[in-house]
DNA sequence: GCGATGTGGGAAAAGGTTTTCTCAAAAGGG
DNA sequence: CCCTTTTGAGAAAACCTTTTCCCACATCGC
């Protein structure tokens, strides 16, 4: 080995504790602590002397000592089983945007459907102390595969189906539901399908009740709604069901659909029949999933469930529970909001 | 208040400690220690006891206050600018499965675009003492907007711009681009498209580079790419100018596509015009996202950058490194693979 | 029975920070 | 000039675990 040759590894000198720093400014550690925390009493020229000297050495607090002091983290874990991120990265951007300006990290583990893994994630977690957990997944009907119940910080349930007792934030689908069934109303539309997911989610239900109410509300007539799959493949087959009988009257002037998907696939379908969108039908979709609902053709009118809000909302939640604080139980829904596109057409006249 | 009011939080009792183990066990602290990480010597029997108190009470080691000791914290920052996850979380989903059999867990931070915010969480992860970071993004031909380069930590880049003398994974997109076109030289395709993405990505230049080569290698006509945006109005649009012109026999037989949401625009466009696909046209699209893959009719076949096994590689590859391990420093290209579904056809004959 | 060896287990320091308590010096009151 | 109060700053404990030494006791060989 040559004179000149790199030390082994990388890594430099060592962080520059608060002792050096002390020591830097000729004063205890207790004073230099005091002096950068804003605490204690002392002259005003030792503290921003002691500042100074920090701040030239480029002294940051080390977090694990501080925490394992103050018995907190400033972490919290987003417990999640949603692997394409489909729904928690909106939601995780909501939760870390409300807490980065606290000074509180985020630790996002993804436990797919695994029991075991999940397990293992949580543990870690709590050994690290975090503050807290946000529990969210794909779908708000389903527990997370992992329990949360007894664990002694506290836990939010965004988007995913909470514990009993627990505080729990999802989305109003009976209120996005209505959100487009009634923008369809409001446009002279009155002839209004619903083709939406499998009947084994919760939220097929719910929104298919709020279109009925809507519907029924109006005075219009009310049709089954359509359950299927949650794929473009199933919207396709939806609109054979709706448009393949021969009088052109019976069919319908609007279609609500379950999510983006099945739209896309509703869009594609009519439009290989000859059918205008949005001339002759309306369409609107669910989730908002922009990647989707900019490519149709027009693009798609659709519910947008707010995701990061409802992430932010959790977040502050959850931050205000770890605070001490109490945060009333139960489910708490979000209003969802109506992203206008073209695929609804404009008021008749 | 009433008597039977619920204590004020949550919070049950905190953690059991060692030193209650070690005082339920009727040893100092010092012998708990080791009887549970298998140290010093002790008869049988006393490390039995002791394990069997710490199981009985629960007890889980406090990791703040083991990675103040051994200075690691077995925990490292994942960094990215890719909102959407597309390209992030399968390979946060390598990074994780590589490293949580060894007990590391894993951070994610979203940066967005913002320098600031990723200033602020890279200092967040160097105070919590993250042993390493993985820094990726969505391009691998741009850097992340923050400077990692001189951290005193390792650090890998996997999909995004390294920089000098660093650790960088990235995908063999030229490899990945000769994947496809083989593929459609061996089932006998003879005058092949090339539609991708726009000039100023890099990715762009080398995919183009290696189609361009395999014609070549095959005696074959080499036409110029077509190079617009990467959406699927931009494969509609490209549809147009390939297929516009009279003369069917100049039209292609196949068409590489420089990602799964052009092709997917290409596919309906062929259909709109009754070209039949594969029989007439073989497409194949690249990234192999299921969601658009697995949509298209007929299903798109796809190039894959296999970014969960890159993330798991980046894993491997900090952790050799946080063990102070040499890696050679440079960039390393990962195979990409081809995902055969059935918008190519088989062989003919 | 005495020194050498081995064995089981404990005391204490270390890691970096915060906080409480204490204390010396200075200032103020009479 | 003496006593009290205030002020500035330090010593030390605490957080929880790991690890290095060290010691007492038992065993063994002679």
């Amino acid at each position: 080995m040559s004179a000149d040759a790199q030390p082994a590894p990388v890594s430099a000198k060592p962080p520059v504790t608060l002792r050096e720093v002390a020591a830097a400014a000729g004063v205890s550690v207790a004073t230099a602590s005091k002096a950068l925390n804003g605490q204690g009493r002392m002259t005003a020229e030792t503290r921003e002397r002691i500042r100074e000297t920090a701040r030239l050495l480029g002294f940051r607090p080390n977090s694990l000592a501080q925490s394992l002091l103050r018995k907190r983290s400033f972490t919290v874990g987003l417990l999640t089983n949603d692997t394409y991120g489909r729904f928690s990265l909106p939601l995780m951007a909501g939760v870390s945007d409300a807490l980065v300006d606290n000074g509180v990290s985020v630790f996002l583990c993804n436990v797919e459907d695994d029991t075991r893994l999940g397990q293992l994630h949580v543990e870690a977690m709590l050994d690290k102390r975090v503050d807290g957990i946000i529990a969210t997944g794909k779908r708000i009907d389903r527990h997370l595969p992992v329990d949360l119940s007894n664990l002694r910080i506290p836990v939010v349930y965004a988007f995913t189906q909470p514990d009993p007792g627990a505080v729990g934030l999802v989305s109003d689908d009976a209120g996005g539901a209505r959100l487009a069934v009634e923008h369809f109303v409001r446009l002279g539309r009155r002839r209004i399908a619903h083709v939406t997911g499998p009947a084994s989610f919760a939220v097929v239900h719910t929104r298919a009740e709020a279109y009925r109410d809507v519907l029924r509300e109006n005075g219009l007539a009310v049709s089954e709604p359509l359950l299927g799959a949650w794929s473009e493949g199933w919207g396709h087959e939806a609109v054979e069901k709706l448009f393949g009988k021969a009088g052109r009257e019976g069919w319908p002037d609007a279609v609500f659909c379950g999510n983006d998907q099945i739209a896309r696939g509703v869009i594609d379908a009519l439009r290989e029949r000859g059918i205008r969108v949005p001339e002759d039908v309306g369409v609107v979709g669910f989730d908002n999933w922009e990647i989707v609902a900019e490519a149709t053709r027009p693009p798609l009118t659709s519910v947008d469930m707010n995701l990061s809000t409802l992430g932010r909302e959790a977040g502050l939640a959850l931050l205000s529970l770890v605070g001490g604080q109490w945060a009333a139980p139960g489910i708490r829904k979000l209003p969802c909001r109506l992203v206008v596109r073209q695929s609804c057409g404009s008021p008749p006249g």
